[in-house]
DNA sequence: TGATCTTGGCC
DNA sequence: CTTGTGG
DNA sequence: CCACAAGGGCCAAGATCA
């Protein structure tokens, strides 16, 4: 297909589109302009600007909003459903006409698509989401610079260029939109302010705009997605004076080039990244795998130096075949794994080659793994509210305690060659900012010690007193380009935990050990580089707990961290847990090991919900016995009660707020 | 240049 | 960080 | 229950303006 031809097809199927004005497809999609509550400009927190009506001027004086010619770039409202979806999609319909990636289009194909949203909507339900994304993703008759389009696209559906740790920001306010808007629309501020205040989303407002254009400058070029794709990397890339003027350029140039008010939409939610899809991280995993598990590239020119691909698939009529559990396995095995990957790997240049080349298998664990200087995403405490919750979340099981910090989350890399890398808990890195934590590494590291990864809290620290500081100490510190003679702020790294050592990954050994080695090869030095302070207890150590919990607000630390410390429970004597029924340890044990037998495979709590006959065993247990295992092990990206914290929360009550593990509970049961 | 405003990061 | 929401 | 979105207070950096 020409280049010509592809342009008018685009083009017909646009105005066909335009004509059949945003089809919603589910009731739900409709939210997207139901926003009430304007709010002005909605930039973000501060900026008093009670300002209502006041019309903006160009160049404000100091009353007006300052910056008169922006459009806010944050939001109201949620957009749910397939009719965004479906438009951040496009029409990247592998399966159909080979399309060489220059010219794979950014707009979808209404005609194509909405009658099967439509159907999937009434088939699948929930699914559909899901459903779609893997169908796009769906690579068939592809060669490698189509296989790119999968990356690309897995890119700006989830607001991003790059992973966090790479920093790759594209610099662009809402200004260059609204700029851009004007020029290429012909509208004035005062209009473009009051469609945003009207719908509060700058891709709305461009969907407005573009639909009262009345003239265009030059002939539009088909946006497609690489084009996009690069557009946002040039717009990144540009630096330094003149910059300013780049980025417009070339923000013009994609809003001159969208094609009617739906393509501008995106467009704009793109540069904006916020595209609002409600399908981010975890919705682009699930679909991925099931892409894969359903199709891989085949290559058609076997000259060339494409690898082949030759990972097994599941096919459709077999799943066809399958119960509705199984085929929830099926599914679920597979996104366990590439979620795995991905909270080893965020980053997904890394995941989806690897997937080309094996699938969706265990195997993928091994490509796509753990490693040096790129950071895996933090495990998460679940919440507590009160000592009895925890303790009830606990199981009875033996536990640590640490005092939690209050202070920044660090992940501190460093290979055999000494190099270091540190993370935030987002995955930025912040290597810049820590010079001297950098430089403390080689003084830690113990007799052994090659490769590490260990993970800590970053606390501002008095290092003649070694009094804590509290948080907002922390953050006066100079963020880039730190040098280490002119740091004022001096910081200590409370270390908690470590998931690799010497070229191997700990992730799945019990706390206790990952612990033990953090503590017994890693060397103290006073106020700049110390374990938290911690201490283990059992279930029946309620009062000690409690009393350690003081301690830690006293010592200025947000409250306590609960781990639990090894996987099989040692329960010294299977004593009758008679009455109450509560902990119950015999039901804990089989569960732990039903896990542990299928963990290697990473069936995990799947698996263990396929076994009902225990259940069945102890009809008055089953309720409390549908709790989640609880890990010893470290477990990225997992919010589990294998973690909990208690403690002050930061956002809900910024300062002074008291603690919200209240000592409520001394009334335990029994033991 | 310094004041002022926006952004994006942390909790 | 927290909350709210929707599936 | 989970994932997504959005909310707030705070700060350094950087862009922009007077």
């Amino acid at each position: 297909m020409t280049d010509e031809e592809l342009a008018r097809k685009l083009q017909a199927e646009w105005d066909q589109e335009e004509a059949s004005v945003s089809t919603k497809i589910s009731g739900t999609s409709a939210s997207i302009s139901n926003d009430k509550e304007p709010d002005a400009f909605a930039t973000r927190s501060r900026n008093p600007q009670p300002d209502k009506g006041a019309p903006m001027r160009e160049r404000a004086p100091s009353s007006e909003p300052p910056k008169s010619d922006v459009i806010g770039t944050s939001h109201k409202g949620n957009a749910r459903g397939i009719l965004s979806l479906q438009s951040v999609v496009t029409a990247v319909d592998t399966t159909s006409e080979s399309i060489p990636f220059d010219e794979s289009p950014l707009t979808f194909d209404p005609a194509k698509y909405v009658p099967q949203l439509r159907e999937h909507w009434a088939n699948d339900g929930g699914d559909a989401s899901y459903a779609l994304l893997a169908r796009c993703f769906v690579l068939v008759g592809g060669t490698s610079s189509r296989i790119k389009i999968v990356d690309t696209l897995v890119w700006l559906s989830t607001n991003a260029i790059s992973p966090p740790y790479i920093s790759l920001e594209l610099g662009l306010g809402g200004s260059a939109i609204s700029k851009a808007l004007r020029q290429v629309c012909g509208l004035d501020n005062r209009s473009l302010k009051a469609i945003y205040d009207k719908f509060g989303d700058a891709g709305d407002v461009a969907f407005e705009a573009k639909k009262k254009q009345s003239f265009t400058l030059r002939a539009p070029k088909p946006l497609t997605i690489k084009g996009v794709y690069n557009s946002l990397v040039k717009i990144a890339s540009a630096q330094g004076p003149g910059s300013a003027e780049v980025k417009q350029r070339l923000v013009d140039r994609l809003l001159q080039d969208a094609r009617g008010g739906e393509e501008s939409r995106y467009v704009v939610r793109t540069l904006c990244q916020h595209l609002r899809i409600g399908a981010v991280k975890t919705t682009l995993l699930i679909a991925l795998s099931r892409a894969f598990l359903l199709s891989r590239p085949s290559i058609t020119s076997p000259n060339q130096n494409e690898p082949t691909y030759e990972y097994p698939l599941r096919s459709v009529e077999d799943l066809r075949r399958l119960k509705k559990e199984e085929l929830a396995e099926v599914w679920g095995r597979g996104e366990e794994i590439v979620k795995a990957c991905f909270a080893r790997r965020p980053n997904y240049d890394d995941l989806i080659p690897a997937m080309l080349e094996v699938g969706v298998c265990p195997e993928l664990l091994v490509r796509c793994g753990l490693g040096l200087h790129v950071p895996l995403r933090p495990m998460l405490g679940s919440i507590t509210r009160d000592l009895s919750e925890m303790l009830t979340k606990l199981q009875g099981r033996d536990f640590a305690c640490e005092f939690k910090y209050d202070g920044q989350r660090a992940q501190v890399h460093c290979d055999a060659g000494g190099k270091v890398s540190i993370f935030s808990r987002h995955l930025e890195m912040m290597t810049d900012k820590y010079p001297d934590l950098v430089a403390l590494v080689p003084r830690i590291r113990g007799e052994g010690v090659g490769s590490f990864i260990m993970e800590g809290e970053v606390v501002a620290v008095d290092q003649t007193t070694g009094e804590l500081k509290n948080f907002q100490t922390l953050t006066n510190r100079a963020r880039k380009d730190v040098a280490i003679g002119s740091i004022t702020i001096d910081v200590c790294l409370f270390a908690f935990d470590l998931m690799y050592l010497n070229g191997q990954p700990l992730l799945d050994r019990p706390f206790r050990e990952r612990r033990s080695l953090l503590r017994s090869l890693f060397v103290e030095i006073p106020n700049r580089f110390t374990w938290v302070r911690s201490l283990d207890a059992t279930s029946q150590d309620s009062e000690i707990v409690l009393d350690f919990f003081k301690q830690a607000l006293n010592f200025k630390c947000e409250g306590i961290m609960v781990k639990i410390l090894d996987n099989l429970p040692n329960l010294p004597t299977p004593i009758a847990s008679t009455h109450e029924g509560e902990g119950n340890d015999s039901t804990d044990k089989q569960q732990e090991g039903v896990i542990s037998r299928t963990q290697n495979s990473k069936g995990k709590s799947k698996a263990s919900l396929g076994d009902s006959k225990e259940n069945e065993k102890q009809p008055t247990l089953a309720k409390t016995a549908r709790r989640k295992p609880l890990l010893s092990t470290y477990e990225p990206d997992k919010r589990l009660d294998s973690w909990l914290k208690a403690g002050t929360g930061k956002a809900a009550r910024p300062n002074g707020g008291r603690p919200s593990c209240l000592p409520c509970a001394t009334r335990r049961r029994g033991r």
